[in-house]
Order: C-alpha cells, then sequence, then structure tokens
DNA sequence: AAGACGTGGTT
DNA sequence: TAACCAAGTCT
C-alpha cells in the first residue's frame, strides 16, 4: 500500500494554512485533546475556543473535573449547545480517574467505550493524541471525498460503509503521516472545501476533483435539513435548563413556569431533562443542577 | 435507522 | 427571513 495520490498536496497544503488552534498545539495533552474533540461536536470552532480555554483551566486534568460535580459541568458548558456532552465529558472524566488511572486511553476500542465517544471521536483522539493510524470520517472529510472521490456536491445524509471503505483506503500507511493526514483533509474540508462556497480556486486537489472535472453538478438528492427549531422542545429545554445554569440556588417551579408558556409541552421538557439527568427534582419540590 | 438533541452565525 | 450549517452520539 503507498500513500494515496492527494496525500502530498493536502499535507503541504496543510503546512502553510493549517489555523493555530491550541488543542493541536506540540504539548496539547490527550485529555485536552479529548475536550475539545467533545466540544467540537456540531458546534463552531470560534464558539469552541474560549469555552475549551475556560475549561482546561478550570479542570486541567481528568481527576480535576471528576472532582467537581456534574451540575458544575453543565454550568460551565453554558451556551454551547447539546448540554449532554457536558455531562457524558464528566463522565468520560469519572471513568478515566476510576478505571483508567486518570489517563486517557490511547486505546480505540477503549475510547469508543466512554460515553459520548463514538467512531469519530475515539479515531480523531486516538489519531491526534496519540498518533495512530485511524480512518478520520466527519463532516468535513465527508463532503471532501464526496467531491473528490465520487464526483457529487453533498454526501449521503447518513454516513454508509463506502465511505468508510474509501476512507480507509485512502489512509497513508505510515502511522505519523496518517494521522497528519486526517488532520488536514478535516481543515482542508472546514476552510477551502466547504458546504456553501467552496473555495475550488485555493483547493490543491481541484486538478483530481471528480466534481469540478464534471463541472461541479448541483446537489441533486433529497432535501437534506431538518426541523425548524423554534418552538420545538429542544427550545423548551433550552429555557428550563438555561434558569438552572443562571441561578446559584436550586429554583422553585414557578421560575420554570415563566420561561414557557405551553404546559404540556414544558412538562414534557422538563421530564426529558429529568430523564436525561441534566436536571434533579429536590425533595422540597425545587429543581437543580444535578450534584 | 430515522429522529432527538442546543445554539448562534450566515446567506 | 427561513433555512442551512457547525470536528456526532445515542436510542
Amino acid at each position: 500500500m503507498s500513500d494515496n495520490p492527494y496525500s502530498t498536496a493536502v499535507l503541504a497544503w496543510y503546512e502553510a494554512n493549517a489555523r493555530d488552534l491550541p488543542w493541536r498545539a506540540p504539548g496539547a495533552s490527550p485529555w485536552s485533546i479529548l475536550v475539545s474533540e467533545i466540544m467540537l461536536q456540531q458546534t463552531p470552532v470560534v464558539r469552541v475556543l474560549p469555552a475549551w480555554r475556560a475549561w482546561m483551566e478550570r479542570w486541567p486534568t481528568p481527576a480535576h473535573l471528576a472532582e467537581d460535580s456534574p451540575g458544575e459541568a453543565v454550568r460551565m458548558w453554558n451556551r454551547l449547545g447539546y448540554p449532554r456532552r457536558a455531562l457524558r465529558l464528566h463522565a468520560c472524566a469519572t471513568a478515566i480517574t476510576g478505571e483508567h488511572g486518570g489517563v486517557v486511553p490511547d486505546d480505540h476500542a477503549t475510547l469508543l467505550s466512554l460515553p459520548g465517544v463514538g467512531a469519530y471521536t475515539a479515531a480523531a483522539v486516538a489519531s491526534f493524541a496519540f498518533g495512530q493510524r485511524h480512518a478520520i470520517l466527519d463532516t468535513n472529510v465527508r463532503r471532501v471525498l464526496a467531491r473528490a472521490e465520487t464526483g457529487v456536491e453533498y454526501p449521503p445524509k447518513t454516513q454508509t460503509k463506502a465511505e468508510v471503505t474509501l476512507a480507509e483506503s485512502l489512509l497513508p500507511p505510515e502511522p505519523s503521516v496518517a494521522a497528519r493526514w486526517g488532520v488536514a483533509v478535516m481543515e482542508l474540508g472546514a476552510l477551502v472545501c466547504t458546504a456553501r462556497s467552496p473555495a475550488c480556486a485555493d483547493c490543491p486537489i481541484a486538478v483530481q476533483c471528480a466534481w469540478t472535472a464534471a463541472g461541479r453538478p448541483a446537489y441533486s438528492g433529497p432535501p437534506r435539513r431538518g426541523q425548524t427549531y423554534a418552538g420545538t422542545d429542544r427550545q423548551a429545554r433550552g429555557r428550563l435548563l438555561a434558569v438552572l445554569r443562571d441561578s446559584a440556588e436550586p429554583v422553585a417551579k414557578p421560575a420554570l413556569d415563566a420561561v414557557w408558556d405551553d404546559g404540556v409541552q414544558r412538562e414534557r421538557a422538563l421530564d426529558g431533562l429529568v430523564a436525561d439527568g441534566l436536571v434533579d427534582p429536590l425533595e422540597d419540590g425545587r429543581y437543580a443542577l444535578p450534584s
């Protein structure tokens, strides 16, 4: 097996154009990289940056976070979105501290067993933190491969086995090179081969791109989007949780009732938050972040 | 396996 | 402006 036809161009492009992100610094700990990966799930880099810095300053190791309550993690998460990630990150810290000697595991399967760590994140940590050879297949890479290899503007809505096979086939044989390749393709997707208006003029592999060769045909598949946000249970949950996050003390029910008019939906959302462990119903009738 | 799950910026 | 998009995971 030899390096794929894009690797040299993509790697060179990355050397010259990579963003200077703190979790990519030479001394970045595996824990700091894991934190960044969880935060970056469905969340833009610019919003993660300040949150990551504050988080790492407060909890520099898994043991530090494990000593605090999950509720503090949720509070610190603030408005990053998908607050279950804060709970899972806290659970990661607890597992790493209690079952792995306080050290972030370097084994893909073990990483995968951690809460909130799926196929992508396990591969990313194993690759970026430990220099291992794993296929990195996030939304950026899927888009780059869809265009460069398959010749279509967007990848399928849900990840296919064919995409995994393709990504694995492109992996350079040398682990350190493969790890570099993984971030490089991601970065290419994030900065050049973007979803909306790709900067094909700046693309290092435009001459080898199947989509460009085909004249960049517009996406012709089914609509790619889901529901709107306003009025959903998700919005209601967000409102409810914000009340608890912004209060130093447990809050009484009326304070929650005040932020969402529809009573049926409000109760459903609150029940959901409790079921998810994001909200703790106290015996005195008040509500609090989990302790 | 389709859908739930936050939030905010951009087009 | 409504829709789309952002380093996914879990059920």
